[in-house]
DNA sequence: ACTATTTTTGACCGTTTGGTTAAACTATAT
DNA sequence: ATATAGTTTAACCAAACGGTCAAAAATAGT
């Protein structure tokens, strides 16, 4: 398949990505990265200190790739709702083909939170731009005054929420692999018409929009 | 404060329960577990096999106080806004006082998915009868013929995403743990505004009802 | 008071873990 | 060819881990 030649770094930046994601920072073995990358367990702390600064590079890089896909929609030119449906769009697939990223995220979240709120924190996103872009889109296109952040995060809640919870929602309501995928599929139309009525609603009665 | 007395095994069980729902199990530490249950290490495969044994315990009381709770409120008999209104209530609550829970349970069908996905379906929840009473209240109360199952997710997603986000949130946003807390407490009124705004939304505009 | 059973302990064991070290190999430049 | 710097390896280490064991302490039955 793929015949091109990989330096060491990125092949073991590769099989520590794998891992990591997979198993998260405890269940990771530095012996199984090392086997995944092709090397030696000792040639892995030659070119990283330590198992730490392995899995920080890989959260850095994990983190920052959401992120950024995440503001790059709703900071472009077009309308919300359009945003709203791309946004949907792209990360249902996004999620579905990189399962392990928001679990592996959220779990390391739980299991080091001083550690991480300080890397998030260097990585200084700054989203205001983005919600005040959301706020003004709300106010001019739909004539709503809400707050953008709580809209933000609902639409977050819609798309991100079921493919993290995939794996419970398949157990408990013993959904097929393959409606599975048919759920996903209507999710992307169903998300964006529901947050649509929803905005609209807000329309009919403004006194309600006050938030 | 608490002076009653414990039996050994209580005490060890809500040991494990406390340190499992932070750390998960890969990064739980048995001995941790005896210290904070006050006992001697051997003691604990005294009362339980091994590890495995005593996680899939607390797994178990865990996901069935979770799942139990979620389906209570529904098969109840209220109007549906009612219910959607005060099991959002009640969620934001009892996750926001049990963050590790949520988290604990991704966590976990994540590092080991196979075998929890036996006790999940041990457990035979059983949620056909909540969708078919939520179909049945969309379709009389509001005269929708919508799949029960993607407004049980989005509800769902509005509620307990923002909770298990919550870090998340936080340090992207820089939001103050005062203004987090008002945050969630504005969330009690909007999920529920936002939902019913939307499924009002289905009702103007039935030909797009059909999903 | 004595015995039998249950509960609790300290010391210990084999394995796995992240990490190190010194030596070997490779490539490059002179 | 030889010195030099960069790369890779096998062997090893101390600490931490889950788990065991035999003996001690506590409890209950007679």
């Amino acid at each position: 398949m793929d015949t091109t030649v990989q330096s060491t770094e990125d092949r073991i930046h590769e099989a520590a990505r794998k891992v990591f994601h997979q198993k998260g920072f405890n269940g990771a073995r530095m012996q199984e990265i090392a086997d995944l990358a092709g090397i030696n367990k000792a040639l892995l702390h030659y070119y990283f200190r330590n198992k730490e600064s392995l899995f920080e590079k890989v959260f850095n890089e994990t983190f920052s790739q959401i992120v950024s896909n995440m503001t790059k929609i709703f900071l472009s030119e077009m309308a919300l709702m359009s945003k709203i449906e791309i946004f949907v769009n792209f990360y249902i697939n996004f999620i579905s083909q990189h399962s392990y990223v928001v679990p592996f995220i959220i779990n390391a979240l739980y299991e080091k939170p001083e550690q991480l709120r300080e890397i998030i924190t260097r990585q200084n996103v700054s989203p205001e731009l983005l919600l005040e872009q959301i706020r003004k889109q709300l106010k001019e296109e739909m004539g709503l005054d809400i707050d953008p952040l709580h809209i933000y995060v609902n639409i977050l809640g819609l798309t991100i929420f079921p493919v993290v919870a995939k794996p419970l929602i398949q157990s408990i309501f013993a959904i097929s692999d393959e409606r599975m995928v048919v759920f996903f599929e209507q999710r992307k139309t169903i998300v964006p018409t529901f947050i649509s009525n929803a905005l609209k609603g807000y329309e009919k009665n403004k006194s309600l929009a006050k938030i």
